[in-house]
DNA sequence: AAGTGGTCTAGACCACTGT
DNA sequence: CAGTGGTCTAGACCACTTT
């Protein structure tokens, strides 16, 4: 049953992602050299390097000749819609970044969201922050998190970490979809981003998985006269 | 200076590309197979398929086992921010798809759009198309196109084909770039779509090179209420 | 000096499509 | 049958970083 004659290099990749789903290596730790690779699961070092090249390619791992094969962190994992850290953006503006709290939280999470992170019994994390560049809000945050997933999730201190930095610590993503829109705000979100309740809003509904399960659901509020997302693709 | 020592293989895929960017192979040309490449490039079989593999993973190329490798076609070529059909994606939904030719001009292009195409003497073909979805107005596409890149653009009857099918096919597409934003329709654009000026838009810009030159630029407007972009990524 | 990634080769076997 | 892609191997050389 175990797959109808994968090729070897699958295989390798199989054993470096297990490692990593697991939470065994984290962004930033070491994964096996070629080398180890040829010794350790008896392949060639061209199929050890060809597994090893595709996850490059697909921004989980990170080589660097003459030192060694990295878990690739945060951001490098983008590409399609690029997973972006607010503040990571912000600061790479030049421009300050501050995360305000309004909400963090313990809740009997709505159905709609039960049913999206697989949540029987109800209860969830609940956090609404607003991002702030130059004291000029730029995002309203709202997110629910399987508590399975990040069972510290209230005591983080979300003005000095992300939400979204957190989770990527505590369990690697391995799943992320994106939903854009564009939407008028609702009173709440008009208030936080300071807007005209006239003013369109960019909406980026993200949900992501973690371990097999659905870790996270978050609603991107960004208003659209001082956002975009941008993508560039060339052959 | 020939590159201060390309890799084999990059110059293996610059030897394909080079062919189709020069209109010698179109989509759905065969390309050279493995061995061909051998022989005529004195490279060895692992790097000439090494070469054509990552070509068919950027999407330019396709290969079937036993027949050979061919020059991928439009659709393949999406990723990031998909490129996305219009029609074909109304199609796909078992919807009928309608295109309304509303201008299709050649005009004496604004600063701002001559700049982003690199076009010296300001004149441009200009369409304004509106998309219908089972009659409901579901996009408003209005394009500047580069004389240089597509010079029968005014005869195209785009009621049956897209400009960006039409553009495809006359000229391969290198790079793309989209920014994606959340905006209030101007007066046109709301009359188009049949939306009252309060609701919001999402509008994605899209940039398109070809053969070394910006080929035409895009603003799709979309009914806020009405279209979503999606994508999902995953390890 | 030992380890690492980056590349390249010349062969090999297989499953498949065409004629 | 010859041709094609798909995979795999055991070696090789290089440039680089670390010890």
């Amino acid at each position: 049953m175990n797959a109808v004659a994968k090729p070897l290099y699958e295989l390798v990749k199989h054993h470096v992602l297990g490692r990593i789903r697991s939470g065994e290596l984290k962004p930033g730790s070491r994964v096996e050299s070629e080398y180890e690779l040829v010794r350790a699961l008896k392949v060639s070092r061209m199929t050890a390097n060809r597994a090893l090249r595709e996850l490059v390619q697909s921004g989980v791992l990170a080589r660097v000749p003459g030192r060694g094969t990295f878990v690739a962190d945060l951001r490098s994992a983008a590409h399609p819609l690029q997973i972006r850290n607010i503040a990571a953006d912000i600061q790479s503006r030049g421009h300050v970044h501050r995360a305000r709290v309004v909400l963090q939280e313990l809740v009997e999470c709505p159905a709609v969201i039960a049913l999206r992170l697989s949540i029987s019994h109800g209860m969830a994390f609940h956090s609404l922050i607003v991002h702030h560049e130059n004291e000029l809000p730029l995002q309203v945050e709202e997110r629910f998190v399987n508590p399975r997933i990040a069972p510290d999730y209230l005591s983080v201190d979300f003005t000095r970490t992300t939400p979204h930095e957190y989770l990527m610590a505590v369990a690697p993503l391995e799943r992320v979809e994106h939903v854009v829109s564009a939407v008028a705000p609702s009173a709440t979100v008009a208030t936080l981003l300071q807007l005209e309740l006239s003013e369109p809003v960019l909406l980026i509904e993200r949900t992501t998985w973690s371990q097999e399960l659905p870790a996270s659901f978050a609603c991107l509020y960004h208003a659209g006269s001082r956002f975009e997302l941008r993508g560039v693709f060339s052959i």
